[in-house]
DNA sequence: CGGATTTTGTTCTCCCGTTCACAAACTCCT
DNA sequence: AGGAGTTTGTGAACGGGAGAACAAAATCCG
C-alpha cells in the first residue's frame, strides 16, 4: 500500500513527542486520512492493535518499516547533476530514512569528479560496474526530458529494477521494473487549473461573490 | 482533471515533433493511459477531435492550455533556500510552463540578500507585502518539515489559496485553500517496498527464481 | 465480579473511475 | 457517388477502493 510510508511518518512523530500509544483515530489525524481506512490496512499487515487501547506506537512503526523493506538500507544512484540532482545528493534526510546516495551519475566533464556529501559524481560509462559493486536496485533520473528514456534503458541494462523519475518526459521500462514519477510543473499546473476555477466561481455571478465564497469556505 | 497536464506534455511534445494531427490511440501511448480514458477526459472538454481523422494537435493544445488556466503566468512564492528551494529557484523550466517565481523567503540571515535567478531573498515576515505586490496565489514550502504548518498558515494568512508542499510533513489548511504534496521519502519508500517484494518472490521458491523470474520479466 | 466504555477488526454497501464495445461521423478510393 | 476503412464520442458493464456500521475483545470502575 502506497500509504504505509504515511504512517511511518506518523509513528515517527508521535515517538518524537513521547507518545507510547494510540488509537486509529489518533494515528488518522496524524497521517491525515480515515480511521477506518488506516485500521483496513493495517488489518493487512496483520492485528498489531488491542482493542479497547490502541496501538503500541514503537512496536506499530517496528513492523511497517519491516513491512516496506526498511530495516535494511537501500544504496540508490542518481543521475543527472543538475540543479534537482545536486539538491538531492546534498539532501541529508535521505540517510536517516532508510536510503543511502551510493553513486553519482553524469555526463558533463565539468560535474564529474565534484563531490557531494562525500560521493564523487563519476561518467554515466561506469554506471554498469557501480551498480554491481554497490549492490544498487533503485534509480533516480534527474536529468532534462530529452534524455531520461535513455538513461531509464540504462539503468534496467545495468540491473536497477526501480526508478524514481523527476524528468519531465514518460519513460517506458521492461515489466518488472518500477517507475514512480514526481513532476513539480504538473503538480503547478493542477493547482493553477483550481485556482482558475476559484477565480472563475466570483465570476460567474457578479455581485455575489462574497456569498458564494463565505458558503464554500465556511459551511 | 489530474490527467490534463499530462496531455498537454504530450501534446507539447508532438508538436515539437511537427505532428499535425493525431489519434487519440497515439495520444493515449505518448501520454502513457489508455486510449478510451482519454477520449472520456477530452469530451469533457467539449468536441475538439474529428471522427475517422482525430484530433488537430495544435489546436487541442490550446484548448487543454486554456481549461488549465496557463493562458496567463502564474506568479510563485518560494519559501525555503535549502538545498531544494534554491533547485527549485533556478529552474529555468519554470518560466515555460506557464509560471514564474516571484518571490524568494526564508529566515535565515544568511540566504536573505541572495540572488537566484533574478529574484532576491527576502525575510518571511515581507511575506504578505509581496503576495499582495505580486498577486501571488501559489506557493511552494520548501521548509524543513517542523516548520511546514506554521509556513502554511502565513501563507494562507497572506491571502495564498493553493500550497505545493515540499516539506515532509501533513499541513492543514482551511477548507478553499488547495494542497498538493510531493514527497521524496515516501516515493523512495514505495519502490523500497516493492523491491523487497521482488526479492522476496525469488526466496519463497528456492531452485525456480531462474523459471519464475523468466515469467514474470517477460510473460 | 460484572456492567459500562473504549477501540479494534471486519462486513457490507455505495460510489466513482476505468474499460469495453459500438453507433455515428468523417475520409479516402474506386 | 458509394462503399470500405478509421476514429471519435458515449452508453453500459465491471472492478475496486472508501466510508459507515457493527460485533468482538479488552480495560476500567464500582
Amino acid at each position: 500500500m502506497a500509504r504505509l510510508p504515511v504512517y511511518l511518518r506518523a509513528l515517527t512523530l508521535l515517538i518524537e513527542r513521547g507518545v507510547a500509544t494510540a488509537s486509529s483515530e489518533d494515528l488518522a489525524v496524524a497521517a491525515g486520512v480515515n480511521s477506518a481506512k488506516l485500521r483496513k490496512d493495517l488489518s493487512y499487515l496483520g492485528s498489531y492493535g488491542t482493542r479497547g487501547v490502541g496501538y503500541d506506537v514503537e512496536y506499530l512503526r517496528y513492523q511497517i518499516a519491516r513491512e516496506i523493506g526498511l530495516t535494511q538500507d537501500w544504496p540508490v544512484a542518481i543521475v543527472g547533476l543538475g540543479n534537482l540532482g545536486q539538491a538531492l545528493a546534498n539532501y541529508a534526510g535521505f540517510g536517516t530514512r532508510g536510503f543511502r546516495v551510493a553513486a553519482l551519475l553524469d555526463v558533463d566533464p565539468d560535474r564529474i569528479g565534484r563531490d557531494f556529501g562525500g560521493v564523487v559524481v563519476r561518467h554515466l560509462d561506469e554506471l554498469a560496474d557501480l551498480v554491481d559493486e554497490h549492490d544498487i536496485s533503485i534509480g533516480v533520473v534527474t536529468t532534462p526530458g530529452p534524455v531520461a528514456q535513455q538513461v531509464a534503458d540504462r539503468l534496467v541494462g545495468s540491473g536497477v529494477t526501480s526508478i524514481l523519475n523527476f524528468a519531465p518526459a514518460v519513460i517506458t521500462v521492461p515489466s518488472g521494473v518500477d517507475v514512480r514519477k514526481v513532476d513539480l510543473s504538473i503538480e503547478l499546473q493542477i493547482l493553477a487549473y483550481h485556482e482558475q476555477r476559484k477565480s472563475m466561481a466570483g465570476a460567474l455571478h457578479p455581485g455575489l461573490d462574497i456569498d458564494v465564497v463565505a458558503q464554500v469556505v465556511a459551511p
